[in-house]
RNA sequence: GUGGGCGUAGUGUAGUGGUUAACACGUCAGGUUGUGGCCCUGAAGAUCGCGGGUUCAAUUCCCGUCGCUCACCCCA
């Protein structure tokens, strides 16, 4: 082990990873310019307020997960532990509300959160996000599920159930809260610790609560369905038949809360069928307050979030087959020192004309330098000799079945062009 | 933040309280006259994660620490 490597939770992405991330990459890009999801890049660090304020104080990401310092200036800074806030910013920032409205966005981006790494989680991360902001209708809602459905399926993923519930919003909400506190209140005795302090501070969170003790007592809680306003109800019901009519399948699932206060609404997640707890690929919601908890005028958004690293892990899981792997046109070898110079330009050249070359390394053996380029798997090697040099030829020859032939150096790249 | 497993060359592994720590893959070099893959030979490459302790002696035993990993938790 080397004395300095990389820091806790964080990770090389080594160039054979690297197909892996342009595939997602390529995928969800492809996918947002169909829906005219535009490109956004927000800071890797925001005034640590902007979170506080939007993620939540008691929420676990801003209590012990963010990373928080002080520049020298002396301000109070965060890395970013998610993306929405930020983008929500921008959106402030920026007047975005002078342009058409939902503004559509998306980024791919790494976050960080100081947490205990495993399977599928690090402190450094990696999201594809989106975000529609400036609409309150329910086909917004749908939009977005569509992209990251799409996204999933075109990667190649099988066996993923979309989790959908809602948490209401700031007319109901606070009603629903109170029959849950007061549901919990006298049986505090039955449920973990953890709950015991969630009823005054959280209670949202009591639904999700993973402990078994719990579970009896969560499955008798009140349903927040039969505390929706009308407004919210209807907006869940028009979200259920747009995903109906686009043959997304979904699960109801009433426990379903997220970790971030700023949710109204929808909020729903997509799990894999493999076991374990690290198991959410991906997740979003609505957020119609956020905008004005960060000074901006009453704005609605939705967006989502997924993480790259688990949708690698997954398509990993399940085999799925990488599209084409990066190959090598042409490797150049100079069987004299003589020929050097002649193999370095083609080499050159063949680039130019649009295909990949490799020259052999300078003091390697004519051996050494064909061994070379068959393990770089190139499809052909030019040879050039004292013979080749003279006439101004190469010795071209297909390393798959080692045909081989002469041809005058100039005729090269139009060689490989050809089948 | 809590608990379990692990930490030996670039990678994957073996091994032992006591001379030069082993094997495979990979890398590099060779296998004579201008040709890769297979095969053969050779070389380089490890302060056995780090620190402390026990011991005449520790890579091997103990403790701590750091890291990896799995689960809890949290979430993407």
């Amino acid at each position: 082990m080397p004395e300095i490597q990389a820091p806790r939770g964080t990770q090389d992405i080594l160039p054979e990873e690297q197909p892996w991330w342009d595939y997602i990459r390529t995928t969800a890009e492809r996918i947002c310019g169909e829906f005219r999801y535009l490109p956004i890049d927000t800071p890797l660090f925001e005034d640590v307020g902007l979170f506080k304020r939007t993620v939540g104080d008691v929420t676990d990401i801003v209590q012990k997960e963010m990373y928080v310092f002080e520049d020298r200036g002396g301000q109070q800074l965060a890395l970013r532990p998610e993306a929405t806030a930020a983008v929500c910013r921008a959106y402030i920032e920026h007047g975005m509300h002078n342009q058409p409205q939902p503004v559509r966005l998306f980024s791919i981006a790494p976050m960080f959160r100081y947490d205990r790494p495993q399977a599928g989680r690090q402190r450094q991360f990696h999201q594809f996000n989106v975000e529609a902001i400036g609409d309150e209708s329910a086909s917004v809602d749908a939009e977005t599920i569509e992209i990251l459905w799409r996204l999933y399926e075109e990667l190649g993923l099988t066996g993923l159930t979309l989790h959908l519930n809602t948490i209401g919003d700031s007319a109901c909400r606070p009603r629903y809260l109170e029959a849950l506190q007061d549901y919990y209140r006298d049986k505090l005795d039955k449920v973990c610790d953890d709950c015991r302090g969630r009823v005054e501070r959280n209670p949202l969170r009591l639904l999700d609560c993973k402990n078994e003790r719990c579970q009896p007592v969560i499955a008798g809680a009140p349903a927040i369905t039969e505390y929706l306003c009308d407004e919210c109800a209807e907006h869940f019901g028009q979200l259920k038949s747009y995903l109906d009519a686009l043959g997304i399948p979904f699960v109801e699932n009433r426990t379903l809360v997220r970790g971030l206060d700023y949710y109204t609404r929808t909020v729903y997640e997509v799990q894999p069928q493999e076991e374990g707890g690290q198991s959410t690929i991906g997740g979003g919601g609505r957020y119609d307050g956020l905008i004005e908890m960060i000074g901006g005028k009453p704005t609605p958004g939705v967006g989502f979030a997924t993480g790259m690293e688990r949708i690698i892990l997954n398509l990993k899981r399940q085999e799925v087959p990488l599209p084409d792997r990066r190959t090598l046109d042409l490797f150049v070898v100079a069987q004299s020192a003589e020929a050097r110079v002649a193999a370095f330009k083609l080499a050159s050249d063949v680039r130019k004309a649009g295909h990949s070359a490799v020259a052999g390394s300078a003091g390697r053996s004519f051996k050494a330098q064909m061994r070379h380029a068959d393990s770089l798997g190139a499809r052909y090697a030019a040879i050039i000799g004292e013979r080749e040099l003279s006439a101004g030829n190469v010795a071209l020859k297909r390393l798959e079945d080692g045909a081989q032939e002469e041809v005058a150096i100039g005729d090269v790249a139009t060689k490989l062009a050809a089948p």
